[in-house]
DNA sequence: GTCATCTGCAACCAAACGTTGCAGAAAGTG
DNA sequence: CACTTTCTGCAACGTTTGGTTGCAGATGAC
C-alpha cells in the first residue's frame, strides 16, 4: 500500500546515465568501464563510479578478465527493480482510477439530490 | 526500443521525497507546502522547492486559495509518468527474457553438437 | 624489456537537496 | 484600526552527488 520501495535500488536506477549503462550491458553483454566509456558522453571515471553504485545495490556483478574488469547485469536483481517500477506505477494508477471513480460518484450523487438545480 | 524516456519527468519522480509528496497529495487531496511539511521529515522550504520542481514538469498544478497555495496532482501528466515507468520496466523485462531464451538456445545447440561430451 | 592500456585513487568543480534566517502579505481577533 | 498569527517567498549556507582532470600502479602485448 505504502509503495514500500527500496530507496537505494530506486535511486540507483533513477540516474539517467546508470539506466543507459544498464541498457548497454543488457544489449551487448558484459563490458569494462573503458569499453563503455567510448559509448557514452562521460569519462571513464564517471562510468566507474556509476558501476560501483550499481554493484553496491547488486544490479551488476564484476568479474576480472585479464587486466579488465567485466561488468554484467544481475538478472534477478534487475527483475526486482522492474517489479518495483511496476509496483509504484500500478499504485499510482490505482489511485488515479479511484479518484476518477470518486469524482464520478460525487457527480452522480449531486445530480440526484439537486437534479432540479443548476447543473453546471 | 531505446526506452525513449523524458529525463526531466523521470528525474522528477526519481527523488524519494517527491514520490512521497505525490503519494500524500494523491491520497489526501490538494494541500499547501505548510500543510505537507507536517507530514514529512523535511522543512517547508524543502517541500516548496520540490513542489516547484513537480510544477515545472507539470506533475502538479498550483491554485491560490486565500493566502495559501494549494497543490494538486495533474492526473494526465502522472499517468504519462506511470506509462514511462511501465515502458522502461517492460523494455528491461523483454531483454531479460531474450537473454534467457538466447542462453537456452545456445545451450541446446551445444547439447546437440557435442552431445557425447561432458554435460556439466 | 618496453610500450600501451586498463585500473584505481585524489583533488577539484557544479548542481541538487536540505537547512536556517528573515522580510512581506493576507486572514483572524481585540 | 491595530495586533497577532500564519502562510509565503527569497537569500545564504552546508552537504551530497555526478562529473571532470591528473597521476601512479599493474598487467597484457610486442
Amino acid at each position: 500500500m505504502t509503495t514500500a520501495v527500496d530507496d537505494d535500488l530506486w535511486s540507483a536506477i533513477g540516474d539517467p546515465t546508470r539506466r543507459k549503462l544498464l541498457d548497454l550491458i543488457l544489449s551487448d553483454g558484459p563490458a569494462s568501464a573503458s569499453g563503455l566509456s567510448g559509448r557514452l558522453p562521460v569519462t571513464r571515471q564517471a562510468i566507474a563510479k556509476h558501476l560501483a553504485v550499481l554493484d553496491r545495490v547488486g544490479l551488476v556483478h564484476v568479474a576480472p578478465a585479464g587486466r579488465e574488469m567485466q561488468y554484467g547485469v544481475d538478472e534477478a536483481q534487475l527483475a526486482r527493480a522492474v517489479a518495483q517500477l511496476a509496483d509504484v506505477g500500478s499504485s499510482w494508477d490505482a489511485r488515479l482510477r479511484r479518484i476518477k471513480q470518486l469524482a464520478e460518484a460525487l457527480q452522480a450523487a449531486a445530480d440526484t439530490s439537486t437534479n432540479n438545480d443548476k447543473k453546471e
